[in-house]
DNA sequence: AGCACGCCGACT
DNA sequence: GTCGGCGTGCTC
């Protein structure tokens, strides 16, 4: 017998087969991690397949020299997402089945963890009647049979359980425990669903996918409970996506409480043992329920009956660093193999996936009114550019301030949303709101510090910083953004008495600082919470009736032709923390751009709308999803050595321009605006296609691209974040 | 990635 | 004569 294995080494020059001969005493199935000789050194890798014959030089073939356990890691479903991946993504076959197991596990460091227990080993023994705690606890013993050392210990002290063991009357036994990331008990809290939940349910049972576009409030999570619930009964399994931000311990023990030890929870917050416990009861068959970010997809479970990804439009689906990949993708390869389900839920869904509900690819199901009948919050758009004019150049406008004079009167809490998205700045005139644009792309221009010039991302046309707005001729220029710090210190300047609470990624790095900051917040009446993208999901404070939004227009003029989109998820979702209770909430929106139509659809809930005017807009403009990017981005600690790679990668690219002169609507090739990272020069390509002929170019890119460097160059589809 | 092989410069 | 520089190539 002969296996094919893949080396665990993420390195693209050994990443392919390798075979060698199964010893005639050894057990080796597919998706076994083994060790194997490899050169001179003993390598870890993994099978991906028998034969009964050898498809190499046989007398160089050496056996396999041991496996790292006797069971298949890697379940069959998981190699052909691997082969999927690697052809679809042009990753590493090591790099993605790496993603399969917990990290931990892969360099051998958590084992299962054992706790001791006690039982009585001589039934009849009594203690002196005076020992009252030795008698104490032989009586407990007698009713559970065995007890943990720890709770023992607790109750009647450790020198008791030591005296009755050493005189033979305990005994001890080892027994393996899981950690448990969450202990919730188990109630029954099922609601009454509407009639549009009703229908959402039943027409969510074929194998396709599904897009549920549901109102704030509409009730999605009881939709998905109850799709999970039937598959449950089916037998089936189910997975449950959740942005990574979204994963709070509200929505983990609602599911746990209605669906008990059946839920597995897999995120960046466990520990690692409590990750591989995790796994491990997935894996098993245990856990039948699997709630996580992004990476539990992976999840090695089988037979499943539904898959569900929230917030679908979520920016954290897709992975960007080593193997990239997008979740969406990964889910309908899962979907597919089991013929199941695959539904994206969300209520800003993301222009892509809703054109793909347009084209009929996808099969829209909607909730359209809220569950609990009440109204969304209002919102007030305020001219950011009329308050500079009325004398008020503060960062925020008289209408907020005197809302939250309002909402401290009332002694209720106020939220204050900065948006602070990415590092790169746009530069703005103070004056008139006027933002620099690419003449060519109808994107806002970065400004980059290097060598102070204006650039824009997509075509690489540069220009001149400005120093005199070309509107108002004013010279009031300013780039860079408002800051979390400075919107505290403005707050407790007009409110010295009331207790300002900040948010951002600065006050959270510590554990449990998260959690601190958001309970010392709900216990203060009144208070203010500042923060940035983490406080616009989930959260449900019952007393906040006002929602600040200091500057929306920081993700709207972005280097990014999906930021129209995301400004407008991001209204939607930072208002939808208002008024959750019986007070009515409102939203105070400051824009310098008041005029926008993101904002007259996004103060109107009117998804629809901007959806119609913004995939018009791409249609127009020739972007995604109407079109394809790709990126292509060299990096070395060479300056020159990169720049050589970018050039011969380009002029090989403008080759094809001759075949597809049609087709190819953008080429261009520079540096990227992040220059240097991780002490590597960066320089890219950026490429835009038809449609039409999309995936041919696209392969032929490919090619081109890794013919020139074997481990310096990414190559990203449809970028969201170009630096 | 490691590690060997290999073909040219200054040294116990 | 040999020790050692790191360029190239291979690992089943």
């Amino acid at each position: 017998m002969f296996a094919q294995v893949i080396i665990d080494q993420d390195i693209k020059a050994i990443d392919k087969v390798f075979e060698y001969s199964v010893p005639e005493n050894m057990s080796v199935n597919i998706g076994m991690r083994v060790f194997v000789p490899f050169g001179k050194r003993i390598l870890q890798g993994f099978v991906i397949g028998l034969n009964k014959n050898c498809n190499y030089q046989e007398n160089k073939v050496k056996p396999i020299y041991s496996v790292v356990e006797d069971f298949s890691a890697i379940k069959e479903e998981m190699l052909a997402i691997m082969k999927f991946m690697v052809e679809k993504n042009h990753l590493t076959m090591a790099s993605v089945l790496r993603l399969f197991i917990p990290s931990q596990m892969r360099e051998g460091k958590v084992r299962e963890i054992f706790e001791t227990f006690y039982l009585l080993a001589d039934k009849n023994y009594t203690p002196q009647l005076n020992a009252k705690k030795q008698i104490a606890l032989i009586e407990k013993l007698k009713l559970s049979g065995k007890c943990s050392s720890s709770v023992l210990g607790e109750e009647f002290g450790y020198s008791t359980i030591k005296t009755l063991y050493d005189k033979g009357v305990l005994e001890k036994e080892k027994i393996q425990i899981e950690r448990k990331p969450f202990v919730v008990e188990q109630i029954d809290n099922k609601v009454k669903l509407n009639q549009m939940q009703i229908n959402a349910i039943q027409t969510i049972k074929d194998d396709k996918t599904y897009l549920l576009h549901g109102v704030t409030g509409s009730g999605k999570t009881e939709v998905y409970m109850n799709l999970i619930e039937r598959e449950l009964s089916k037998g089936k399994n189910a997975i449950m996506l959740v942005p990574e931000i979204s994963l709070t311990p509200q929505i983990m023990s609602n599911f746990k409480a209605r669906f008990g030890d059946f839920v597995a929870v897999l995120h960046s917050g466990l520990s690692a043992g409590e990750k591989f416990d995790e796994w491990k009861r997935i894996f098993l068959g245990k856990a039948r329920i699997v709630i996580g970010a992004r990476s539990a997809i992976f999840a090695p479970i089988e037979n499943l009956g539904i898959i569900i990804i929230d917030e679908e439009h979520e920016q954290s689906y897709i992975s960007e660093s080593n193997p990239r990949y997008n979740t969406h993708d990964i889910a309908k390869f899962r979907a597919k193999y089991n013929c199941c389900p695959l539904l994206l839920g969300s209520a800003t869904p993301s222009v892509e996936t809703y054109q793909k509900a347009v084209d009929g690819e996808y099969q829209l199901v909607e909730l359209p009114t809220r569950a609990n009948g009440k109204e969304l919050p209002s919102i007030q758009i305020v001219d950011m550019l009329g308050e500079i004019r009325t004398g008020n150049s503060s960062i925020f406008s008289n209408q907020l301030v005197a809302d939250l004079a309002n909402v401290i009167n009332n002694k209720k809490q106020a939220m204050i949303f900065i948006n602070r998205r990415g590092y790169s700045s746009f530069m703005r005139c103070r004056d008139c709101g006027y933002v620099a644009q690419c003449s060519d792309c109808d994107v806002s221009l970065v400004y980059h510090r290097e060598d102070n010039r204006l650039k824009c991302h997509y075509c690489g046309k540069q220009y001149k910083v400005l120093t005199k707005c070309p509107k108002c001729h004013s010279d009031n220029i300013k780039y860079g953004a408002v800051g979390t710090e400075q919107v505290v210190a403005k707050l407790k300047e007009l409110f010295p008495d009331v207790k300002v609470l900040r948010m951002d990624n600065d006050t959270t790095s510590t554990k449990n600082a998260h959690q601190k900051i958001l309970s010392e917040f709900k216990n203060s009446l009144p208070s203010i919470l500042v923060g940035t993208q983490m406080i616009a999901k989930g959260h449900d404070f019952e007393n906040v009736t006002l929602v600040g939004i200091v500057d929306a227009d920081q993700s709207l003029f972005q280097a990014d032709y999906r930021s129209t989109e995301r400004t407008f998820q991001l209204i939607t979702q930072v208002s939808g923390r208002a008024g959750r209770s019986k007070d009515e909430g409102k939203v105070v929106l400051q824009t310098y751009a008041p005029r926008h139509y993101v904002y007259k659809f996004a103060s109107n809930y009117d998804y629809k709308g901007f959806f119609r005017k913004e995939a018009n807009i791409r249609k127009t403009a020739e972007f995604p999803p109407f079109s394809r990017i790709i990126r292509i981005l060299f990096s070395d600690i060479n300056e020159n050595y990169a720049r050589e790679m970018l050039k011969l990668c380009y002029t090989e690219i403008e080759k094809l321009k001759e075949t597809y002169s049609n087709e190819i609507l953008y080429l261009d090739a520079m540096k990227s605006p992040l220059k240097r990272l991780q002490n590597k020069y960066r320089y890219q390509i950026i490429i835009r296609l038809k449609l039409d002929k999309a995936d041919e170019i696209e392969k032929q890119v490919f090619d081109i691209a890794n013919g020139i460097s074997k481990n310096n160059v990414f190559i990203e589809i449809n970028p969201s974040n170009m630096a």
